[in-house]
DNA sequence: ATAGATGCAAAGAGTTTGCATAGGT
DNA sequence: ACCTATGCAAACTCTTTGCATCTAT
């Protein structure tokens, strides 16, 4: 039976209350802010436990390190600021691309990941 | 100066006959069949000296460990199938990916990665 | 002869695991 | 009371770095 943690739900907000892809080490410290002495280890574990159940998911960033997103989002992609290294959620997504596969490759899913330099930082 | 040795040669060579995207590891087992002793080092070193003139891109492939290709290759993107985890290049482009990005996001490249089941496996 | 490149091993970073204990049920 | 989840630290894996040596120029 899974048990329901002030450390695993935690984990839970951060990343739904955060409007973009976050790296364990920042879940870490804002999970921190609401549960004073939680580990890396847990985060780690609590992230496992996130995407087997399909509640987050991981995003990977040429690049950058691993981030995590929950899954309560629709549809969307992601920009990369090559300055402050940061991701964002794009909102949009190009239609078609699923096209550019050649014929017999079956395509369930894609990603797309812009990269250039953010709003903050130019 | 730059100097021109074996085993960056080796690196450069396999990059530029394999057909698909290899990890540092497989380029350490290959270029070993051309220069016996080379170690992991002179891999990460050479691929970055081949990043750095732009000779060889660093493909990141969500869930997979981090590639490398060379730049000998028109502009391109991939394919990976869930059964048997291979990497396919695909020769086409979507055209206009880069307007899903917010205005005042510099856009100056994009990826994307298609998945699915590959020719073979279905 | 000079200085960049290499090989090895040690050091770093990121992630996982073992184990005793806290805490949910 | 039971047994999962946690915290800590050690173990692992991947990558980088220091240093003595080799080697291309």
């Amino acid at each position: 039976m899974e048990r329901r943690t002030r450390q695993q739900d935690a984990i839970e907000e951060v990343l739904r209350n955060s409007g973009r892809p976050l790296t364990p080490a920042e879940i870490l410290q804002l999970a921190q802010q609401k549960v004073s002495n939680i580990g890396i280890a847990t985060v780690y574990r609590g992230l496992k436990k996130l995407i087997q159940s399909n509640k987050a998911s991981l995003v990977n960033i040429g690049g950058a390190p691993p981030h995590y997103e929950s899954t309560n989002l629709p549809h969307h992609h992601h920009f990369v600021c090559r300055i402050c290294q940061k991701v964002y959620d794009l909102n949009n997504c190009a239609h078609g691309v699923e096209k550019i596969a050649p014929k017999n490759f079956k395509v369930d899913s894609h990603e797309i990941t812009l990269y250039g330099t953010c709003d903050l930082c130019h």
